[in-house]
DNA sequence: TGTTAGCACTCAGGGAGATAGAGTGCTAAC
DNA sequence: GTTAGCACTCTATCTCCCTGAGTGCTAACA
């Protein structure tokens, strides 16, 4: 079987009405779209052919078609208008972000923020990934006699810190002998090379009255070299779906959502690893929990390099074309702002 | 009228039934209690009493009785179980806060996780409130040619930094007069005093030559300056509520739930400004947003002095006195290990 | 041969009515 | 003061029925 213009038509328009209204089309209806010039009768010939080629299912036999996962992939593929925002909508997006340009964080934040109230839905966005980073600087601070700073500074300019108690009190020798054995050891190596290693004995070789400090320390140290490999993750608009019918009618689907963006580790591993430009995945194209879901994301550089993530994650009746516009739009915004050379007008 | 011995008797038993079953509890019901020895006539004259004084309420005419929120109060301030919990649960407790003894932060977090999933309730916890603190360093790092970190350490040993991207790129002199300007300018003097000042105004006066890059830097520094004074939030078990027939039925009232949870900076406010000590409000004694819900908090101190805050939000209908014991022991136990002279051991 | 009108059929959703059951309040007797 | 008994109320649930939206199939039409 062929899917011919008139197939292709009644297809979209299923799509269209579905993704507006999230009840099952039926051909009565169809037959007083416009556009469609056949009788009923034909449209249901029609629908009987596309179900038979995977592209609608029924949720019971007298109602409506509702578009398969195919249908949907066929549409933002084929025919999803990708055709540029609105003027205003750009000109609020720039001008919120351009708010923070000078931060790298607020700025993503920012647009998690917006992405959320432009398109109702749940969004998200990491900051960027940093793979072969290296160690700066490392420094202890004082704070009391039991409590130091650990601070971590890498290349990229990421710096994160730690308190930390020691069960005994610190001697100030102790601690700087510390901090030279530490930068003498890792600075200017790279985070993963150093996390390779056997940190206790490290200290233990070099100075065995460090023993003591270093059991404090060590434990800190290597958590705080993990988190400068992890991303953040920003999330806004969780509370969107009740705003769906369908959504807020049925507690069990609600809840599902809302679980699985509890789990806050495993949507920051689905968001890392998508691929770059600007991914759509539908329903049974996620892995197994999401089966439900759509999600829309791009990727923003810093300096062209660095590859941060943000998006989308809602029920497959997503209105595509609009959302993608959105994203895409923001995430360009962002990359230029970031740009090596870039120079900001105004 | 009198609350007399089995008025109490009575109304204690309606509380004790309608927080384990949530549902409304009849006279008859409440005569199978074996501690009741009266009719179900009886009870339901006492009820009527009850129902007149302000304890009780009815959803409709024909169904049980339900407690007021005046009848919590009495039940928590005279009649609650406070005793001790049971040995296994102090142990994990203590199990899991011991792995992080040597982090304030980690330790706060997972403190609210084990309240979670200790109380099937959503739990949050602040990180503790610093009013009088003062800066003690105040330092730029260096990232590319146009990005560098602003890093401020307060005395109390908080460390926060934020990368700025500047408009035109820095030279080395100028970064360096900027740092030892404001070092000046600001090192020793209270968060709060530096953020009354005119900023700008301190550049350009000390040195017309920062002046574009104070431009930039300013409101980096004051908001990271705000930072400063602010508290984390941290919060687990947001979906715990689904467990809740009358939530997981009601779409309405999960919804009302979790957008008071969405809006983070209201329930940050909420919480720092309860008293210290262990304080449980209920339904109509919290804020107007927050009348059907009520909230358990208690305190922990850091060096005997830091207040942090850390509890539950949850249905009236919760065990006041099992929880209440939790929030103790997690709190006194945290207080405990980052008490000043302390001597962790093992 | 493709299109359409017509018709029998299916099924979910909603309303009406009946019923059960949990509960109350009141009264009269103990 | 307590209790048994009774009339009453109200919700929740079940059944039945109907409506309406929708389908698939068939036969006739262009």
């Amino acid at each position: 079987m062929d899917l011919n213009e008139r197939k292709l038509q009644i297809l979209q328009a299923i799509i269209a009405d579905f993704i507006s209204t999230g009840e099952p089309v039926g051909s009565r209806t169809l037959s007083k779209n416009p556009e469609i010039e056949v009788s009923a009768a034909t449209i249901r010939n029609e629908m009987a052919d596309l179900e038979e080629m995977g592209y609608l299912t029924h949720p019971h036999t007298s109602a409506g078609r509702i578009p398969s996962d195919k249908a949907y992939r066929l549409y933002v593929d084929e025919f999803m208008d990708t055709s540029d925002l609105p003027d205003d909508r750009k000109e609020a997006i720039r001008e919120k972000l351009s708010e923070t340009r000078t931060e790298l964080d607020a700025t993503i934040e920012h647009a998690a923020e917006l992405l959320s109230e432009m398109t109702n839905l749940t969004s998200f966005a990491i900051t960027p990934q940093v793979n072969e980073n290296k160690l700066k600087y490392i420094q202890f601070l004082p704070v009391d006699e039991r409590t130091v700073v650990l601070m971590l500074v890498s290349e990229k300019g990421k710096v994160l810190n730690k308190a930390i108690r020691l069960s005994v009190p610190y001697t100030e020798e102790n601690l700087e002998l510390m901090s030279k054995v530490m930068t003498h050891n890792y600075m200017g190596k790279t985070i993963s090379s150093i996390m390779a290693r056997d940190i206790i004995k490290d200290f233990t070789n070099d100075m065995s009255s460090l023993a003591g400090l270093a059991k404090d320390v060590a434990p800190s140290f290597m958590k705080t070299l993990q988190k400068m490999l992890d991303v953040d993750l920003y999330m806004n608009g969780y509370t969107n779906v009740f705003d769906l019918p369908e959504y807020s009618q049925d507690p069990v689907k609600s809840r599902n959502f809302l679980q699985l963006l509890e789990n806050k580790s495993h949507l920051k591993d689905v968001i890392v690893n998508r691929d770059e430009g600007l991914v759509i995945t539908i329903g049974d194209e996620n892995s197994e929990d999401m089966q439900d879901v759509s999600l829309i994301t791009a990727d923003y550089k810093v300096n062209g390099k660095l590859v941060g993530k943000l998006g989308v994650i809602g029920p497959k009746r997503m209105k595509y074309g609009e959302i993608s516009s959105v994203i895409k739009y923001i995430s360009e915004n962002i990359s230029e702002t970031f740009e090596v050379k870039g120079e900001t007008d105004d």
